[in-house]
Order: structure tokens, then C-alpha cells, then sequence
DNA sequence: GCCGCTGTTTCCCTAAGGTGCAATAGCGGA
DNA sequence: TCCGCTATTGCACCTTAGGGAAACAGCGGC
């Protein structure tokens, strides 16, 4: 409802448990949803993220487990900030879910306050990668702009070709690079080569053709 | 002595994990050198960073600990990397170290070929931190070589800006802003606009004057 | 005071980038 | 078959980038 508000996901096979995080999250302001299980949670995905959302996840679980979860959101390049918490967790399974990102890892029982400080911290993170996606999303809709050709040229633009060499190695003329040049810096909306490099440079847009791995 | 060996500093103030330590990894085929504390690792200091290494150092010591250790590294900025051992570690301990950074946290007692496969990933992203740097470090030479307008022209060009709109912010002519600009590409050893973006961005070269705050 | 480095400028010329206008050609869809 | 998109090219013209040659000026060091 309120779009400009954070949610935060909690997953928890302890109905008592989600009950009291959620009034938590509520009472700090922020929308929360509960899941009573991982699957439960993959099933329900909203995929965009568009808005800051956050997982507080119950190490241990029936079924697939927090680390489960974990693994299975970073497979499906769902990149919400995943905070742990659990009961009686053990070293290892902390060091996997932090080598896999997650935020922190909270043992029960946790202050109040300390679980917001976290879900703060997280969120504040997927903030950052909601306007980190946003911006590569956009550059990368300019770049489906353009026709095979024009993105062909581009590669050699932001090498730094001139014209001339970029028709020899397309075996075309320098007009016609010049023109399909020209469209790309329109369809990029770019004025100069060196916007142009850093928009491809930031989506590591790729050539396709350049390393020519023969000879 | 042997310049293509990586090597490991073991920090321990057991001097039989020490031993054994340093004996398993001089079996693995590398080089070991042990500190009885934090402290007298820190003294031992040699800061180039020229050759793959990494640290095992344990988490509870007299006087500073494995974590104090491993932020008073981060502090002088050294890189290398850290992997934790501990007889009786906590959930937050562990999650300080690795939110710090850490390779690994492998608790005692651990199987022998644990250790090295975490010592390999270690030296592994070591070495990749010594190619960065390097790469790092020969560019921000070359920058180094630039005289104050040079790098003023410099900031400018990769801005994607023309030679009489820098010469018209400089307050000079447009023949002036060439000369400059060509002892840049020079000095940058670059021979277009787009490699010298791409350097300046690798190093995340900032302008000083560009960002008019005030109007 | 002379020398070297840096910054600056003027005159002039070539090469490369960028555009407008016009035309040809292949291809897939209405 | 005509239309629209894409790719292509030729011609002419203007703007920028890049240099060569020569010179002047401030500054710190010998």
C-alpha cells in the first residue's frame, strides 16, 4: 500500500517468533510480511524489487533451511540482504552464510535493537542496489536500442578506433561507420566518447567480436 | 629467500599450534613465519605486499586479539588476507570477522587439509589484490608525472569536454589546452579518450576544481 | 645572470569527427 | 506490391583534434 515504505520478510517456522518480529518491524515503521517456511517464501515471490526489502531468516527450519534459502536467492540473482537469526547456531554454518552475504547473524536471544540496527543497515544496502539495478537497467534498455550493427560499432568506439579503422575491420566505409556512430551516440544519449565509455564500462558491455582469439 | 613462494604468517601465542602450523604449511610447499602475538607481528611489519601471503592467526590472545589484529591491518591498509582460527569462538566474533573481511573462520580442532584449502583460497585472492594494486600503482605514477595543469586539462577531457569549452573554463586559448592535452596522453601513455577514461575511472581520478559547489 | 621547467600564445596546416542531402538495396510485414 | 527499417555509399561542408615552429614570461637553482 504505502510505496514508499520498507518491508522486511520474515521467515521463521516458529509462529511465536514471526509474530513478535513483525509487531517489532511494525512498531519501527516498516511494513513486514511472515513466512513460515523458506519454501513458502521462494513461493510468494514479488520479483522487481523496487522498493527497500529485507529477510530476517531463521537459521534452522524444516524443509530447506536459512543457508537454503540463502543459496537459493542468490541462484535466482534475487539480491535482497539477508539477515540470519537462530537459536543455537554453530561456527561453520555462520562463516557460510556470511561468505554467501549475508548481512549479520544475530543469536537468539537479541536485543529488540539490535535487530533493527541490522535490518536498518540492510536495507540502507538494498537501497544502494535498487539504484545500482536501476541505472544498469536503463543503460542497457539503450543498448537493446540499437540494431546489431550500431552496437558492432560501438564496441570499436569505446576502444577508442578511429573511423577509419573501424570501416577497414567491418570491410565498410568511413561514411557509413559515421553514421551508425552518430546513432549510437543518440540512441545512448550520450554527447562524447567519454560518457559513452563509462555507460559500457559500468554494464561491462561486452564486444562480441573484438577479441579476435585466432590470430 | 624464494621469491616466487607464497608465504604465511601464523600468529599464535601457542608455540605448539605455532610448530605444528608452521609444519604443515612447509609441507604443503610454502613458506611459514610465526609471531607469538598480535604485537609482534605488527613490529615485524614488511609493508610491500610484492609476493602472495596471508594470515592465520588465532582469535583469543593476550594483549591484542585476533580481531584487534585484523582491525589495525585494515587501519595501515594492509590487504592481506586473514583467516581466523579459535578453540571456543562466539556467533559474534565470527560475524566481526568476516563482515571485516575474513577468508575463513575455522574452529579447532579442524582437519589439516581445512586449513589449506583455506590458506589457497587466501593466497589465491592475494594475488589478485598484488595484480590490482599494481595495476593501481602504475597509473597513479603516471599520474604522478603530470604537472598540476596538466592533470587540471586532464580532469576535464575525461568529462567528454572540448578543447575550447577547458580552454574557456581555464580562462586560456585553445591552442594552450592542446598542448596540454597532448603531454597528457603522453605522459598517461594512451593514444584515445577512451583509454584515458578508462584509467582515470580505475583509480577513480577526481577532479579538485571540476564540482563548482558554490553557483 | 643564465638555464631549465612550466605555462602560455600566435600562425598555419593536416587529419579526423560530425552533418545534411540524396540515393541504392535487401527484407519482412500489411 | 508498397511501406518501413536497416545498412550502405557518395558529395560537400563545417567543426574539432593534433601538431610544427617560434616566441614570451615567471620561477627556482647553479
Amino acid at each position: 500500500m504505502n510505496p514508499a515504505v520498507a518491508t522486511v520478510y520474515i521467515v521463521d517456522d516458529d509462529a511465536s517468533v514471526r509474530r513478535s518480529l513483525s509487531r517489532l518491524v511494525r512498531q519501527a515503521g516498516m511494513d513486514a510480511r511472515d513466512f513460515a517456511s523458506a519454501e513458502e517464501y521462494l513461493l510468494s515471490r514479488e520479483k522487481p524489487l523496487q522498493q527497500p526489502t529485507c529477510l530476517v531468516v531463521d537459521l534452522q527450519m524444516p524443509g530447506l533451511s536459512g543457508l537454503d534459502l540463502q543459496s537459493e536467492l542468490a541462484r535466482r540473482l534475487n539480491k535482497r540482504p539477508v539477515i540470519f537469526i537462530s537459536g543455537n547456531a554453530d561456527i561453520p554454518s555462520t562463516v557460510r552464510a556470511m561468505r554467501q552475504g549475508a548481512v549479520t547473524f544475530l543469536t537468539k536471544p537479541f536485543e529488540p535493537a539490535e535487530l533493527l540496527r541490522a535490518i536498518a543497515e540492510a536495507l540502507e544496502k538494498c537501497r544502494k542496489q535498487i539504484a545500482a539495478d536501476a541505472g544498469m537497467n536503463d543503460i542497457a534498455a539503450r543498448i537493446g536500442e540499437l540494431t546489431e550493427r550500431e552496437r558492432e560499432v560501438m564496441s570499436w568506439v569505446i576502444t577508442g578506433a578511429l573511423n577509419k579503422q573501424i570501416a577497414a575491420e567491418l570491410g565498410i566505409v568511413e561514411r557509413t561507420v559515421k553514421v551508425h556512430r552518430a546513432r549510437v551516440m543518440e540512441k545512448m544519449r550520450v554527447v562524447s566518447v567519454a560518457e559513452l565509455v563509462r555507460l559500457c564500462d559500468a554494464v561491462a558491455f561486452a564486444p562480441a567480436v573484438r577479441p579476435q582469439p585466432g590470430s
